[in-house]
DNA sequence: CGGAATCCTTGTCGATACTG
DNA sequence: CAGTATCGACAAGGATTCCG
């Protein structure tokens, strides 16, 4: 955890800031962890992707596709038939992603309510322009 | 590793692509991870984090701070002295989400230069034209 | 010191249309 | 079927300025 405990102002923390940069750049965006999840169950086509992902656009699957593909997260293999046929694939690596990203999944499972229960207190406290509160009164609500 | 589950055709995810949007909306910004990560030390004051965190505005400081003490995950303290004195500290449930992003910071380390190797294979193989590998030439998985 | 309000530059995403 | 190309909409983020 958290390499020193109640040490004043700690700053500068080593290099992991720039490690959450490049894995959140590569996964913040709308789709890619989708993509990803639903590639978990195995290989899948094109269309097949796209019908599993309600809401994604052509545009939007090839590019995160292609993105996926530069960096070795999942692996394209086009069939030269016809019709053309081009399956998609997790590799390895991509899957080890997948791991670390269902623990964030699990995460959200577990916590989103306190999130929302918190949002709707801080609503009826100080909807946007009240806020002259000098301490918080409530806060910390972990289960 | 155990990511299919007897190998379905399909993906059918059941809920957990919702968890994941959510917990991404709210750290997939440039600087929320980064302000928590930076907070994991202990309460900090306004005018630290922004010395901590180097290239972030005063509004983006502001905004991110604000989002994350309405969702619960860090505490707003403000004495009423003069001159005005805020710290910011973590709940529990930012700890908490502070344990799941460092599990991603881990893969990144970790894979980092694997993903930069695939990237650079694929800026010579094929860079703007032509990159069908057409490889597995078996019907693996047809319907 | 710790913010809030404003403006403006970008990157990102979505819809549409066209190709192999 | 499986993309590619182009345009426009939108919102995140940055710089600046002012207030408590």
């Amino acid at each position: 955890m958290a390499a020193r405990t109640t040490s004043g102002p700690c700053q500068a923390w080593p290099e992991e800031s720039g490690f959450i940069r490049e894995v959140l750049d590569r996964i913040g965006d709308k789709w890619t962890v989708l993509v990803i999840s639903t590639l978990a169950g195995g290989p899948m086509r094109y269309s097949d992707l796209q019908a599993s992902i309600p809401g994604i656009s052509q545009r939007m699957l090839t590019v995160t596709l292609k993105a996926l593909e530069r960096d070795g997260l999942l692996l394209r293999t086009a069939y030269p038939e016809i019709p053309p046929r081009v399956e998609y694939e997790l590799t390895d690596l991509g899957r080890s992603l997948l791991t670390s990203v269902k623990a964030l999944a699990a995460w959200a499972a577990t916590h989103h309510e306190d999130v929302a229960a918190n949002r709707r207190a801080h609503e009826q406290t100080g909807v946007g322009r009240e806020k002259a509160r000098t301490t918080s009164p409530e806060g910390s609500r972990a289960r």
